[in-house]
DNA sequence: TCTGGGGTCCTAGGACCC
DNA sequence: TCTGGGGTCCTAGGACCC
C-alpha cells in the first residue's frame, strides 16, 4: 500500500501557524512580483478565488471580503516543508518527497500487522503538533489510488477525519464512480476535454476505454494510468535524482528596454544557475537564453526568442556562465520592444567528479576554488553579498513583495515576538 | 498600471550511419 | 520504368505535474 500524504494549502497554512489568528479567515498566497494567486484558504476558495487568478483583478472581492494576502515566502516554506518531511520519515523509511507539500510513503507489507487508519491518524497528529500544519493523508494499492484516496480525504474531512483507505474492491468502485475524469492525476486540460467529449465523465468511465483507444490518444503514459486506477501498479517510488535541467527565469516589475537593462538580469539568472549547479555538484554542457516581450499586451508589438548554445567545456562558474549567457543574448536581443520576460536554462548536466576536460579550452580550475569561497560567504552573511560585476550592481529593481511576512524559522533576527503580560 | 516559476516524460519525424 | 533494410540520435512540440 501506498500513502500520499499532502498539506492543506500548504502556504496558506505556513502564514497562518505564525499568524494563528487568521484561522477560519479567508488568506491568500500571492506569486512573485505579487501576481497571481498560487494559495488560497478554504475560505478564499468559497469565495470563487481561483487558482492562478491575476491579484490586480480580484483587488476589490479583497477588500470587500477582507482578504488576507501575502507575498510568497519561499525562505518559510521551504523549511517548513523540510520540517513536515522529516517528520514524516519517521513512519517508514521508503518516501518520495514529491514536492515541496506532498509525499509518498510506502507501507507495503505493514497492513498484515498494523492499521493503517491508525497509522495515518497518528502522521496527522505528529505534523500537526510538531509543526502546526495540517495534513490529508490517501491510501491505496497504486500511486494513483493513494491520490484518490486523498483527495477523498480532503473533500470530507469531518466524515474521514481527513485520513481516507481504499483497501477493498468496492471502496475502489465507489471512489472511481465519483471521481471527475478531469480530476484524475496525469488528467490534464487537453485529454480532460478530449475525454468527456467521447462521452468519459468518471474515472470509472475512464477504466472501461480500451487499451488499444488509450494507446492511441494518449500514449503509453496513458496505459500506466489506467492500470494504477485499476489497481495495478505499474508506478513505484522515485529516488531523489539530480535535476536534468536547472533555471532561473522571470518576469520583470516593468517593461526594458535596453540591452545593458536585460544584460544585467541574465547575468544574475546566469549566476544564481551556476549556484544551484555547484550545489548540486554538477556543470552544464549547454545553455539557454529567453526573452519576451509582455505577451498580455496584445496592443504592442510582440516579440519573444530563445537560443541554446553548445558550451566549449563543462562548466559550474558564475562567471563563465554569466559571459556565455550575456554573449547569447546579444545574439538575440532587438532594439524596439518592451521586454517583460526572461530566463536562462542550464542543460546538459553532468556531476562535476568525471568531467571530460577538453585538450585546448578547459575552464579556469582556479574558479572552483574561487566559487567555492564565494558560496561560503554568500551562504554566511546573506545571498547578494558577493555579486560579478555584470550583476545588478545599482541594484535599481526590486520584486514586488508587498504582503512579505517574516523568515520566522531561518533568521534569528526575525524570530517571532512573545510578549508577556 | 497590474497576469509566477520550475520541472518531467513521451512521441514523431528528420538527419544520419552502415 | 526500376531505387533496401536496419538502426541511432537529436529536436521540437505536446502533455502533464506542483
Amino acid at each position: 500500500m501506498f500513502a500520499l500524504v499532502d498539506c492543506n494549502n500548504f502556504y496558506v497554512s505556513c502564514e497562518r501557524v505564525f499568524e494563528p489568528s487568521l484561522n477560519g479567515k479567508p488568506v491568500v498566497v500571492l506569486s512573485n512580483n505579487d501576481g497571481c494567486v498560487i494559495a488560497r484558504s478554504n475560505e478564499a476558495k468559497a469565495l470563487g478565488i481561483e487558482m492562478g487568478a491575476p491579484a490586480f483583478k480580484f483587488k476589490r472581492e479583497f477588500e470587500e471580503n477582507g482578504v488576507h494576502i501575502f507575498s510568497s515566502n519561499y525562505a518559510l516554506y521551504g523549511d517548513m516543508s523540510a520540517r513536515v518531511m522529516s517528520l514524516l520519515n519517521e513512519f517508514t523509511p521508503e518516501m518520495e518527497v514529491y514536492s515541496i507539500d506532498e509525499a509518498f510513503l510506502s507501507f507495503s507489507g505493514f497492513e498484515r500487522f498494523h492499521d493503517l487508519r491508525q497509522i495515518g491518524i497518528r502522521m496527522r497528529t505528529s505534523v500537526l503538533k510538531g509543526t502546526g500544519i495540517p495534513l490529508s493523508v490517501g491510501f491505496g494499492p497504486t500511486k494513483v489510488m493513494a491520490k484518490v484516496a486523498n483527495r477523498i480525504a480532503k473533500k470530507f474531512p469531518d466524515r474521514t477525519e481527513s485520513v481516507y483507505l481504499i483497501d477493498t474492491q468496492e471502496k475502489m468502485v465507489r471512489a472511481l464512480k465519483w471521481l471527475k475524469v478531469e480530476d484524475i492525476w496525469g488528467i490534464g486540460r487537453q485529454h480532460g476535454k478530449r475525454l468527456k467529449g467521447i462521452g468519459v465523465h468518471t474515472a470509472w468511465d475512464f477504466t472501461q476505454l480500451s487499451d488499444d483507444w488509450v494507446k492511441k490518444h494518449m500514449a503509453v503514459v496513458g496505459l500506466r494510468l489506467k492500470r494504477e486506477l485499476q489497481g495495478i501498479p505499474t508506478l513505484d517510488l522515485e529516488e531523489a535524482a539530480p535535476k536534468k535541467n536547472i533555471a532561473c527565469t522571470r518576469s520583470f516589475e516593468q517593461d526594458y528596454h535596453r540591452f545593458d537593462e536585460l544584460k544585467e538580469r541574465v547575468s544574475t539568472f546566469a549566476h544564481i544557475c551556476a549556484t544551484k549547479l555547484r550545489k548540486q555538484g554538477s556543470r552544464c554542457r549547454s545553455l539557454n537564453v529567453f526573452i519576451m516581450s509582455n505577451a498580455f499586451r496584445r496592443d504592442r508589438p510582440q516579440y519573444q526568442k530563445s537560443i541554446t548554445v553548445d558550451l566549449p567545456f563543462e562548466t559550474n562558474s558564475s562567471m563563465e556562465l554569466s559571459h556565455f549567457a550575456v554573449d547569447a543574448l546579444r545574439k538575440i536581443y532587438r532594439e524596439g520592444y518592451a521586454y517583460k520576460r526572461a530566463g536562462v536554462i542550464v542543460m546538459e548536466l553532468a556531476p562535476e567528479q568525471h568531467s571530460q576536460l577538453g585538450i585546448w579550452d578547459n575552464t579556469d580550475n582556479r574558479q572552483n576554488t574561487l566559487f567555492a569561497v564565494v558560496d561560503r560567504l554568500n551562504q554566511a552573511l546573506g545571498r547578494d553579498k558577493v555579486k560579478l560585476a555584470s550583476q545588478d550592481l545599482g541594484r535599481t529593481w526590486k520584486m514586488r513583495q508587498e504582503s512579505l511576512s517574516r523568515r520566522y524559522t531561518t533568521r534569528l533576527s526575525e524570530i517571532i515576538d512573545i510578549y508577556c503580560r
